[in-house]
RNA sequence: GUGGAUGUAGCUCAGCUGGUUAGAGCACCAGAUUGUGGAUCUGGGGGUCGUGGGUUCAAGUCCCAUCUUCCACCCCA
């Protein structure tokens, strides 16, 4: 048989200890904020019945979605005609009923549905697991990446999107990335295409408003007309394609620009409240912009919506989310609506290491290290190293009698801060030697100073 | 899904218009130092040149396919 390089498939990554220490210190910040805000976690299975997943990201979401093989002969059960080129996506759904989830806030809402009578409203949850999406990898873009969200769900205040506003706050601003948030609203979004009368066609003018920085204002008013919008209706939009100032001097333009439009009006409303909340909270680290051309794909956002993008680099949005009003009435429930985030851990990940904004502290789990001489000496340190374990210091013995010079070795790499050495000459005098591998110092103290020796120099 | 680049030691890369035994730095291992790392010196191991096919007297080098990684579009965390 030929030997064949192991390897995992595209889009997915190993992480090795360095990369998980860091990972768990983004998962670990996430999660202290999420549940000082009062969220509680929960877990849903990897994959879900496709039935749960397929309808609710758009045609573009549905052709992401990894799908998982029926066990047994599912083939006979498969209609003879859609068995040939050109079919296969009709025969994927015959011979498939399960698919790795895409996100984590459709399976919340089957979630919540399923367990409605459980639950107590308004639920605030936060879940921190992988998703998968069949996309092709690129840098910053997984097959296979974790998600933080936070979601609550059964309240219709705008409160809830101004917490969330404050809770993207703090964990940046706990992680040292600084960002920019990006808010607009779906109903505002609703309204310009209802404005100019082309409610259909949301999705191209926001697609087309969005490129204004790349391309600029006519290349922009070209692709409107290529997307089948007359020259009248583009010349209505260009107030709102070139809107600047502040956020609250844009909502008032766009107030008078929506006049026609009830919804869009309503959009404006919520806004306005929104960033009146936001006011409130005080100073915030996070730049806040209303940014029309934010339009997010997931077609189940009906009101505000947030991206976060990292300055300082070039990286797609690292959290994202908005409001939507009815997810769960496709499961059942009607008139519940939700408001949540998800922060892209993978990312985050990512835009930390490349501004080195991961601690230093980071780099090491010993803290302490035991020279092993043998079994005498080793049996000489194993009380005072269980006491310093107790007092909540990490403690290793090295395993093995090796050659001091490479114990030493593996601690320097490991960088572990002190080194005890318990040898003969210390057995006898009833000490430990104990160096400090960032200064080389090393000093001799008493057997019973070591904790407080430990902790006075940690 | 469309278009474009890339792949040589564990890592970063060199290798000319095809031509002997494919190199360097870092990393690794051993020794100088039989109880002391991070510095220095000496020596050593490690490659079917992503994979498979083709052209050629001869392929790391040229051609085709395939995979990987990356970039743009689309979309998104």
């Amino acid at each position: 048989m030929a030997k064949t390089k192991p390897s995992i498939p595209k889009g997915t990554r190993d992480f090795g200890p360095e990369q998980m220490v860091r990972r768990n210190y983004i998962f670990d910040t996430v999660r202290t904020v999420f549940s000082k805000y009062g969220y509680s976690p929960i877990e849903t299975p990897a994959m879900e019945n496709l039935s749960t997943l397929l309808g609710k990201y758009g045609d573009e979401g549905d052709k992401l979605l990894f799908k998982i093989l029926n066990s047994g002969d599912f083939i006979d059960k498969v209609e003879p005609s859609l068995l040939k080129p050109g079919k296969s996506n009709a025969v994927s759904l015959a011979i498939c009923e399960k698919g790795l989830r895409y996100d984590l806030t459709v399976p919340f809402a089957r979630f919540v549905v399923q367990y409605q009578n459980e639950i107590t409203f308004p639920f605030k949850r936060y879940q921190i697991q992988p998703v998968w999406r069949a996309d092709r990898p690129q840098k910053g873009r997984y097959r296979e990446f974790y998600q933080c969200d936070v979601d609550v769900i059964g309240s219709n205040s705008l409160l809830n999107e101004a917490e969330l506003v404050l809770i993207i706050n703090e964990v940046f601003e706990k992680l040292n990335v600084h960002t920019l948030l990006k808010v607009n609203n779906r109903k505002i979004l609703n309204g310009i295409a209802e404005v100019i009368g082309h409610a259909d066609k949301l999705i191209d003018i926001t697609v087309a408003i969005d490129k204004i920085e790349k391309i600029g204002i006519d290349a922009v008013n070209a692709e409107l007309r290529e997307r089948g919008i007359e020259n009248a209706a583009v010349q209505k939009l260009q107030p709102i394609i070139q809107l600047q100032g502040s956020n609250n001097q844009k909502l008032a333009t766009l107030r008078n620009v929506l006049q026609g439009s009830p919804i869009g009006l309503k959009g404006i409303d919520e806004m306005e409240e929104l960033f009146r909340y936001i006011e409130a909270w005080g100073t915030l680290s996070a730049q806040v912009e209303l940014d029309l051309s934010l339009a997010r794909g997931l077609n189940y956002y009906t009101g505000a919506i947030f991206e976060v993008k990292a300055l300082d680099i070039e990286m797609g949005s690292i959290c994202g989310g908005g409001r939507y009003d009815d997810l769960t009435g496709i499961f059942g429930l009607p008139n519940v609506s939700g408001v949540g985030v998800s922060f892209g851990a993978d990312r985050i990940y990512d835009v930390m290491l490349q501004l080195n904004l991961f601690p230093e502290s980071l780099t090491s789990t010993t803290q302490v290290m035991f020279v092993n001489f043998g079994p005498a000496e080793v049996a000489y340190c194993m009380l005072a190293a269980r006491k310093l374990r107790d007092a909540g210091i990490s403690v290793e013995i090295y395993p093995d009698a090796t050659k001091v010079k490479k114990q030493f070795e593996y601690a320097n790499k490991r960088n572990i801060r002190f080194m005890v050495i318990a040898g003969e000459t210390e057995i006898q005098n009833r000490q430990f030697s104990v160096k400090n591998m960032v200064t080389g110092n090393q000093v001799s103290i008493p057997y019973d100073s070591i904790e407080e020796h430990i902790k006075l120099n940690l």
